[in-house]
DNA sequence: GGAAAAATGTAATGTTATTACATATTGGCC
DNA sequence: GGCCAATATGTAATAACATTACATTTTTCC
């Protein structure tokens, strides 16, 4: 049986990294989480079994998921939220609840292309393919109506 | 001549809101800045005239702008951007430069429907259709090239 | 002109993130 | 094994961003 963490250890591997002690626990607590974290929070975590752990500890380990593909930062929550689907290369759309504050990932959609072409319309060129669209998950909708 | 500082008046004037001096100056400033600022920005330039401004002065009175959809919040950013366009209500779309942190504002292009109806399908209701997209503007990617 | 509502002032504090530098750990090479 | 360089982590301080709570002033409207 291959855990999202083992999958996260090849993955690092094909791209010559490592997945240390320290960013295995990160990972493993923003898997746990199924949702966002703040970088708060899994500070205090990590500090349960690490007591010299401090905001450098956090930041730079979230920088490093955060650049592998691992971990979505969302601007919008300044929150960071395990990527479930890591296995290749994706552009992710990201729902974010603003009720809940849940995130659902959208892979690849079928308008990224449009949206890419007419972006370059106007003479930008898009780099990062990372959408918040904000709104009212499924299950807030019903708690709401 | 009609000024923007005009037209931002008259359109809170039809929803029944005042530009007071205090929001004057600082949609001022975001008019004169041509590009997004930082609220602690805002802060320092508005001290200038006014030596008791603090940072509640200028949260709130960013509330109060971006509600009414004059201002735009650039959460990718932790800045605001004067909105160009609020002769209407309107979808924006946020082209954020990753070099020179400029950005532009598309308006309701044409597959903001299919983004909707595609989000829509997996149950989720998009509330705000404030996009950042982030990547090169034209003139950073000539002075890259 | 007086009461209620809206806007602004003021002080303190909470939250998020970075800088700068020290130490430890790993991996290659002889 | 012993050394160097590169990578990773530890540590202290502080910077940057944002909110809470409450006081005062200004405006509105009867």
């Amino acid at each position: 049986m291959m855990t999202p963490l083992d999958h996260a250890e090849s993955w690092l591997a094909d791209r010559g990294e490592k997945l240390t002690e320290l960013r295995r626990e990160v990972l493993s607590h923003l898997l746990d989480a199924h949702g966002p974290m703040k970088a708060y929070e899994l500070l205090t975590a990590l500090q349960k079994g690490r007591p010299g752990a401090s905001p450098p500890t956090v930041y730079r380990t979230l920088d490093f998921l955060v650049g592998m593909g691992l971990v979505h930062r969302i601007d919008s929550l300044q929150s960071f939220v395990a990527c479930p689907i890591f296995h290749a290369p994706h552009q992710g759309v990201m729902l974010v609840c603003e009720r809940c504050h849940g995130v659902e990932e959208l892979e690849s959609p079928s308008w990224m292309e449009t949206l890419r072409n007419e972006v370059a319309a106007t003479g930008f060129v898009m780099n990062q393919h990372e959408l918040e669209i904000k709104g009212l998950c499924r299950a807030c909708q019903e708690a709401t109506a």
